[in-house]
DNA sequence: ATTCAATTCAAACGTATGTTTGATACAATT
DNA sequence: AATTGTATCAAACATACGTTTGAATTGAAT
């Protein structure tokens, strides 16, 4: 049976690696590294989780998980008006979970999101285990868009929406900087990111 | 003296790190399959660049100093006409040595293009030898905009033009990928992704 | 008190890593 | 022909890697 040692040592293991990838990268965060800092033996990722890739799916999926359950909720609350949503609606839909889950603990802030934009870069297969997490939320807001924007073709409207992705990354890699979009964790703070974000993206997806 | 065949042997040393780096990433890519690849001695690297970070920084070098002359000098003419350069203009300077001197050698197809897209997210500290390269010429640009853009603060104008750089990575990144807006390193390929990218990205410049 | 499965642990396994070494081959200069 | 500096080479170096093993430890159920 699982003892509340064990829960809290495999919580620690992925608390740890998810920093420690954050700022190495995959292949130069080692095992050992990650046993160290969580007070862990070394066995102890293997015998939890059994390779270090199935760590890194652990890692991702428990960030993930969260986030495109909440875009398809809104998403779907969103198809259910008798009206077309806008695209600023989509956006947000897309978007604003995306910051909630990941800043809504303020010690995890910029680890995660370091994390999640250092995924999106990772050599293969570590890449395609992070794009498959998002691959339902992707091709539900990839039809929706396609809806709204009727005259974009479904190539355009796919490296439109990596774009998003991509500036979405890189407001909470900056968060907390000087100058940077997103200044703290605060709620006012997030949807004023949120916001503006949107409103940078909103006119190139129609053009 | 340095004879013809140490230059073959030390530039193919950086054609075939280039490429496994942009596959595989910089810890991913050992020292040994990059001399194996390039018919070299296992030794060659240490001999003619001291070491493998040194090799890195001397591909890094290789590709972004070509650009950097490039956007400064067509920054340069812009700002000897009489009237303000438009955001296209302005966008179109800084995205397109970044494309075209990337894919103009016909042989290493998106290679270069996945490679720098790379750089700017491995960790430390090679991220910071890739910004370094261009500092100059995101001081440069963020000038111009800031006159051609008075509405806009300094704050704002900095997360805009990073949002301008993280879509650009993320362009050369997926290049050659199915859907991705760089298809080719065809002129006409390469022409038609700066063209859409700055499409995209010029009305969010000034809201 | 005994049992038993879950967990932790030190140690080792086999392989891979970046770098160094000293000998050798080469080509141009004296 | 002898010398000199450059480049290549096989081999070794010292360390680091992910994973496995089998014994020790734990703690709740019997």
């Amino acid at each position: 049976m699982a003892s509340a040692a064990s829960a809290d040592t495999k919580e620690q293991l992925l608390n740890v690696a998810e920093q420690l990838i954050a700022e190495r990268g995959y292949a130069g965060t080692t095992v050992r590294a990650i046993a160290n800092q969580a007070n862990a033996n070394l066995a102890a990722v293997n015998y939890h989780f059994g390779s270090k890739e199935d760590l890194f799916r652990a890692i991702f999926s428990r960030i993930a998980k969260p986030i495109v359950t909440e875009q398809l909720t809104i998403l779907e609350e969103l198809q259910h008006k008798e009206t077309l949503p806008t695209i600023e609606e989509i956006l947000t839909a897309f978007l604003k979970p995306c910051f909630q889950k990941i800043v809504q603990n303020e010690s995890f802030r910029t680890v995660r999101a370091q994390f999640m934009g250092r995924c999106w870069s990772e050599p293969e297969p570590l890449q395609s285990i992070a794009s498959g997490e998002f691959m339902e939320s992707r091709l539900a807001f990839l039809n929706i868009l396609q809806q709204v924007i009727p005259d974009c073709s479904r190539r355009e409207l796919n490296w439109k929406l990596d774009l998003v992705i991509a500036t979405l990354i890189r407001v909470q890699n900056e968060a907390g900087r000087p100058d940077s979009l997103l200044k703290s964790s605060q709620p006012e703070d997030v949807d004023y990111a949120v916001q503006y974000l949107v409103r940078f993206l909103t006119p190139g997806m129609s053009v």
